[in-house]
DNA sequence: GGCGCTCTGTGCGCCACGGCACAGACCCCG
DNA sequence: CGGGGTCTGTGCCGTGGCGCACAGAGCGCC
């Protein structure tokens, strides 16, 4: 059930960030009290491309989509986090810029830390170091499935998963989203979100008016979605998943 | 000049590989006394995507290429690995297992070091954690440039970008590859790449017959490939490169 | 020399998607 | 209540690439 594995909400309270969850009870508090709660704000850019990072960020609530610059192409998602994982994630293994610009997609908030007593606490906890090195990894493999995923799926079942991921990361059925919006992040022309959007709204799987979307049958987006989103859970379940949720 | 930027055989003595090379000696020379040299293959299998790694490779002839597997489909390559890198750069991070899986494309020679003594010299040399980091973020950046590429650019700038990258590795001019391995590796039908090399060949470009290719117009080739060949080489000369090549 | 294999070139129909333009629907706001 | 902005749906044409099938061309091998 890729629907019960990767929605966190099934085994967190709520405001919480799974990776932190998952930290000893020392490591936890102590990284806590190191960190500052802060918003995030609709189209925020915590980083941006290729320019230095001075924070990570643990969201607890909303969600920011991770996206590549091509060319004059105006942008295309390769990846998403939500409070499933972090945002500065090459940080971790200290590098401090990134490929990739992380823009807040859903608003909500996050637990932030600046650089330096981060790579204190990745020394000084072997746990927290593990930790982000399996979720690094989960971040790689998402690139990966992303590059596949461009190049041979259809613009419905990447819809389909697109509206899966998000859906999981904003821990409500409805949110806001225009076809425009969906195009950008697709990489693909509005017109073509249209018409698969469309689709699935005539199969009963979502419905939407004006920029407001609502996921009314998840079982069967998930068969409508490509095998990418499978795949992706299925990493995050063996790398970082608690018992309830590992495959 | 992507030309120079990207090729390793203008700073380098023949068989050395470029990361070892820029280790400081006492460094450099324990971790080749821990290596053992191999060959490696044509089509040999180095790392399973999904499954762990028992070794690490530092390629000093040759070139391996990353392949992602999506669906039924036979693969794609969203990275390239010669004597400018290494094999296994997970392991750096302290994750075993890869989301690719690594083949032998062009044979040669490598330095293969078990994943045990690798670890410990990760600790033990903070001059190769902080490289190996660095050209972990480089690889990363190429899955990135390789997802918009897929996505985006046409097979004429993808098949050269692909040349020029196979060039800087093989450091020669002329090797063998068939229309179909092409294909296999863009991702793409046979036939469009018998369309694109033929246009190639016809600006005189290239010139191939029966699987022996040869590159006759190496900045003509620049300046037919995909941006994503200079994008890539600035990452690596930005991160990893020395005085002579950094831009 | 003749057979078979591999590699390359060509033709044809099809389709998903790109570019563009515009019409209708909805909503806020004055 | 009417106007302007936003969002969505539709139409039309162009095109890059796919699937398939087949024809030649080079090469090795018996």
């Amino acid at each position: 059930m890729p629907g019960t594995v990767c929605s966190p909400e099934t085994v967190l309270s709520p405001a919480q960030n799974h990776l932190i969850e998952l930290l000893p009870r020392r490591d936890r508090l102590r990284l806590i009290s190191l960190c500052e709660p802060v918003p995030l704000v609709l189209s925020e850019l915590l980083v941006e491309a290729g320019t230095p990072a001075k924070h990570v960020y643990f969201p607890t609530e909303g969600f920011i989509s991770l996206v590549a610059r091509v060319d004059g192409h105006p942008g295309l998602e390769v990846g998403m986090v939500g409070r499933e994982g972090m945002v500065g994630a090459p940080l971790a293994v200290g590098v401090t810029i990134s490929p990739l610009r992380a823009l807040v997609q859903g608003s909500g908030s996050a637990l932030r830390m600046s650089l330096a007593p981060f790579k204190r606490e990745l020394v000084r906890s072997p746990a927290l170091k593990r930790l982000l090195d399996r979720y690094f990894y989960v971040l790689m493999a998402q690139l990966v499935s992303s590059a596949g995923c461009l190049r041979f799926h259809l613009i419905g079942p990447r819809l389909a998963r697109w509206l899966l991921m998000t859906q999981d990361r904003a821990h409500d059925d409805n949110f806001h989203v225009t076809h425009e919006f969906l195009a950008y992040m697709l990489g693909v022309r509005r017109v073509g979100v249209t018409m698969a959007a469309s689709a699935l709204q005539r199969q009963g799987l979502i419905t939407y008016r004006r920029g407001e979307l609502s996921v009314l049958d998840r079982p069967g987006l998930e068969a409508a979605a490509c095998s990418c989103y499978a795949a992706d859970c299925k990493v995050y379940a063996q790398q970082i998943g608690t018992e309830q949720t590992a495959v």
